[in-house]
DNA sequence: AATAAATAAATTGAATACAATTAAATTGCA
DNA sequence: TGCAATTTAATTGTATTCAATTTATTTATT
């Protein structure tokens, strides 16, 4: 009866899910000066390398449906971040533009990177090959579902 | 002004909390019929390997506080899968106990983490690996923080 | 012993995630 | 063209997370 599979130990999923909460964790004190919250700080790593783009592909980019970004888009344009305007060649549409003060933002944030990459204690060696690993299972199982 | 370290692509924490809600979400179709939720389901996991044990030490293992863990164990207690009861020798703690019945649910998820194996696309040695290095992050970031 | 400090659980409130549903717009096909 | 199927956002409801506060209990000090 010991079942060594149902160990925690022996999880993918538990160590990638405790380690990527203790990681975004992280972020909090570094992010409320520039009044993001993590997810809203993702959004706009993602509209700083590409602006104008639609609600879906910002999902896709993210992993994240409308049930999340909707809201979260309405108070990124409450703060003055982001404009949201529907597209007008197909109105399902909705493009998401950063304003001027979203812009401007980025200055803000670009020593954030640095200043989490000196939080969190592991070698480039073992940092650079996680980073790699997890953008195998990322691309690997973006479709991946499981039957019950 | 390109930032290259403020591109999603090269960031660590991205892909950790992308592939973590990705394969946290493989889960729940599979925990469904045990009336299960990811975390309920790691809690019971925790417990199946030590069973009679305090919130603050269960949180401890699971990176969780009584934030999380109270309602949730509320829950499980409702489910008839544990029981709460003051510990007798130090009033401030809760001992969680499995019921027959969160014993005996054991043996209805030892297939889970074989049935999740195998919907997750990556091979033996990578998982290996990436597993290999999530616990060096866990365990070296414990006790993190970033100065805001 | 009396009280201050520390510890643990519970509570509160804000911010996600996400499945499921709804509503609007567009596309494709009979 | 007209309608069914598809696509996209928005909405709804449930379930976390987590910081911050409160309450109760215990430990440590004076």
């Amino acid at each position: 009866m010991t079942h060594e599979q149902l160990k925690l130990e022996n999880q993918l999923c538990f160590p990638l899910y405790a380690s990527s909460r203790l990681i975004v964790r992280l972020y909090t004190p570094v992010l409320e000066p520039l009044g993001l919250t993590y997810t809203k700080y993702i959004v706009m790593l993602a509209l700083w390398e590409k602006d104008n783009i639609g609600l879906k592909d910002l999902g896709d980019i993210l992993f994240l449906d409308s049930g999340t970004l909707t809201p979260l888009l309405k108070k990124l344009e409450v703060q003055g971040l982001v404009s949201r305007e529907r597209n007008l060649e197909d109105e399902r549409n909705i493009n998401i533009k950063l304003t001027k003060q979203g812009i401007q933002l980025k200055e803000a944030a670009k020593n954030i990177p640095e200043k989490i990459g000196s939080c969190i204690n592991m070698s480039p060696e073992d940092l650079k090959e996680l980073h790699r690993l997890l953008h195998i299972i990322l691309e690997n199982n973006k479709e991946s579902k499981c039957p019950n």
